[in-house]
DNA sequence: CTCATATTTGAACGAACATTCAATTATGTG
DNA sequence: CACATAATTGAATGTTCGTTCAAATATGAG
């Protein structure tokens, strides 16, 4: 996962992954049909962790805009980190594999669907408790805000500061005013 | 340019290149040192080419804000139409090659930023003519602008339809009201 | 311990990779 | 036409690619 993560698919060997793993082309081959095979494990793995971690941070404050708010300026410190050019490797592969294979476009569909729904979700608790305005489109802004958090992932890879990254999350976190 | 955009550079083997425009290993290399070469070429290329239509487009219209506002409606249905999937080169490019190729980190992010200063002196443009509110940064709007298109990229990749891209086109207006 | 079954080993495979270069052909000048 | 220079040709280079498989080893039940 790492592997794929840091250098993407192609670049990617499998004699790399050999050496990586320590493990032998057979034993491989034996767990996993092919390279592309292990590459969607591995993309598969990645998805839960960061839906994971997503939900974490969401789930870190009661008050649910609170919440939101914490997730990007804390993305605004990654982004503009060193792990920034790392970026995210869901968002790494819709660009280097989703454009041509459909099974992986389907599992980074899935998660970022999953994704934008807590997303969704804590807009419309935050809407309910008051927080948000009621004239607000949760659906919409939980769209949007991904569009956001993929924007920033390439935004990552330009080797931004801090100082670049946080106004413009100051910007975004504007629309749910 | 458009195999290197259309696949990737480490999906794009030489030998397609060939076929495509049927010349000689012998003459590409006569011209380009490396396949290396020739793809930042392409991206040059193609970064021209970008450049050149987004400030057709920002001059499109003698009100700046409207300006902007038909830049992001027509990227609303690119991305969701047919070639929304091809992305855009210098996005596909930024994830795939510039996180660990230094040469073509420095090509895209000098187009990014000539991208973003035209969009900063007209959104300053639309300041001075009382169409954007004195109290808005249009340095910060600007960056966050060239973020939304990124992700708007990347959502491409995943198929959208119009409705689902229109939406979110329609809440990064708001910033500019 | 015995033996059938799983697993691991690592050498070997053909294909595809980027690249080279001596031979050939084209070009432009006098 | 003659001739020096430039450009093109395409077969051949060694390397690396993903993948296979027969042989060797480990495992667990009786």
């Amino acid at each position: 996962m790492k592997a794929f993560w840091e250098h993407g698919y192609e670049a990617t060997g499998m004699a790399e992954i050999i050496r990586i793993t320590g493990l032998n082309p057979g034993s491989i081959y034996a767990a996993f049909q092919s390279k592309q095979d292990l590459f969607l494990a591995a993309l598969d793995l990645y998805g839960d962790f960061n839906r994971a971690a997503v939900e974490r941070q969401l789930a870190k404050h009661s008050n649910p805009l609170e919440a939101i708010r914490d997730f990007f300026r804390q993305l605004a410190a990654t982004v503009a980190g060193p792990s920034g050019k790392r970026s995210c490797f869901l968002v790494n592969s819709a660009l280097e594999v989703a454009r041509h294979d459909k099974a992986a476009r389907k599992l980074i569909c899935a998660n970022f669907q999953s994704i934008e729904a807590s997303f969704r979700s804590t807009l419309e608790r935050a809407q309910a408790e008051g927080d948000l305005a009621p004239g607000k489109d949760p659906r919409a802004l939980a769209a949007t805000l991904m569009v956001f958090i993929w924007g920033l992932r390439v935004l990552g890879t330009t080797s931004p500061t801090p100082a670049q990254t946080e106004p413009i999350v100051a910007q975004v976190l504007e629309l749910l005013k």
